[in-house]
DNA sequence: CGACCTATTGAAAGCTATCAACTGGGGTGG
DNA sequence: CCACCCCAGTTGATAGCTTTCAATAGGTCG
């Protein structure tokens, strides 16, 4: 079993005045940092690294909802519980909101309304391709999202999660996910190093399967 | 073409102090509210009935990505823009917030944040429904949307949306949305008086295809 | 070097989409 | 007021894509 690994690396936050300070700690890759069910009491943001958030059916199957880097929030709840479990794909820095703080912090409270807002039309697009897409299609917005903004053909991409991941994100199995790689590769849309070192070949049809969703 | 019926019904908001007051508008059913793409100014609040966002791809798939009803927010933009069209199911009373109120007015950015939050959740489970889930139980889930809290087995449903917008929210196609209601029929959970009429004979087995997400 | 886990590939089954015909209800025009 | 038309919905048959089950390959770590 894995653990929590927490370690203050002091607090950044300056619009904080409350008794629970905003503390950053680090946490290693493939920690649960949260669980479905759990009361939720902070919001957390990422400040580095990746998170994905999950939910489960009764019977096992699971769902990855939400890719998190960067500035994203996670924590959210309904009622008094959170409604997904997160887990760090990579090595993380973390920090905690304290929910009554957005009452009194302006500031934050304003920061956190416009990530919910790009979470949101994140979360729209990716309704979009669970709705709509091929396994083919999924993957290649799979890629694309990944793909940093000024990026060229000819880069190369890591892959933090397993096909099984991928596929808990695109709602496939993971024989289709990498089923979907091969075929890429075959037309020489990628090539892949390893199975976590996707090289782009040719960034346009990347772009033009995911539908520049 | 239809056209948006706008009607000034007077402004409710009495914390706004801005150049633009908040305006009450009525809106006619199946009336686009605002197109994807278009440049985002405003953020609406659905105050009465129902809206529903969608986003198309090129080749004109189409995808219902979220089903608003009061209190619910719209006119997300990810830069510039709009990334979801709208458009009333039913007669909609909206009110449009500015987005520099948003700034200005703590009372409503609170609001907004938490609403935002519900919708995010919502959208987790909607993830979930698109990604994992069976024909049946997607529409078991819809179903299920559409009950009020204290729904008791036995009350009836008027559904304000064509097969097709169903198919569209769940990512099925009309015909499987049919035979799907038919199948619950069939096995006596639901009862069709006419098409957009359903009877709830069995709440507890919708709640269990839907999974209790 | 071997064990184990992840990924790939193959074959067959299953579920949903697609194509097509038919039904029914509502509205309109005669 | 009735008949007809039109559109939404239902149902059937077939095709196609993804899943499932199964076997093989590759890589990493002890």
């Amino acid at each position: 079993m894995r653990q929590i690994i927490e370690e203050r690396i002091g607090s950044h936050s300056h619009h904080m005045q409350a008794e629970t300070p905003a503390a950053h700690q680090r946490v290693a890759p493939h920690v649960t940092l949260l669980h479905e069910g759990d009361p939720a009491r902070r919001i957390m943001e990422v400040v580095e690294g990746t998170v994905m958030l999950t939910k489960l059916l009764p019977d096992g199957r699971r769902q990855v909802v939400e890719l998190l880097g960067p500035g994203d929030m996670f924590g959210f709840a309904n009622g008094e519980t959170y409604v997904c479990s997160a887990e760090s794909l990579t090595s993380c820095v973390l920090v905690g909101h304290d929910r009554a703080a957005l009452e009194r912090d302006a500031a934050l409270a304003s920061r956190v309304l416009r990530r919910f807002e790009i979470q949101l039309c994140a979360m729209h697009s990716h309704a979009l391709v669970l709705g709509r897409m091929s396994a083919l299609e999924r993957v290649a917005f799979f890629l694309m999202r990944l793909m940093p903004e000024g990026m060229v053909s000819g880069s190369t991409l890591h892959l933090a999660m397993t096909r099984q991941e991928i596929a808990d994100f695109l709602g496939l199995t993971l024989e289709t996910v990498s089923r979907a790689f091969s075929e890429l590769k075959r037309r020489g849309i990628v090539a892949l190093a390893r199975a976590d070192e996707v090289r782009i070949q040719d960034r346009g049809s990347v772009r033009r399967l995911a539908g520049a969703a």
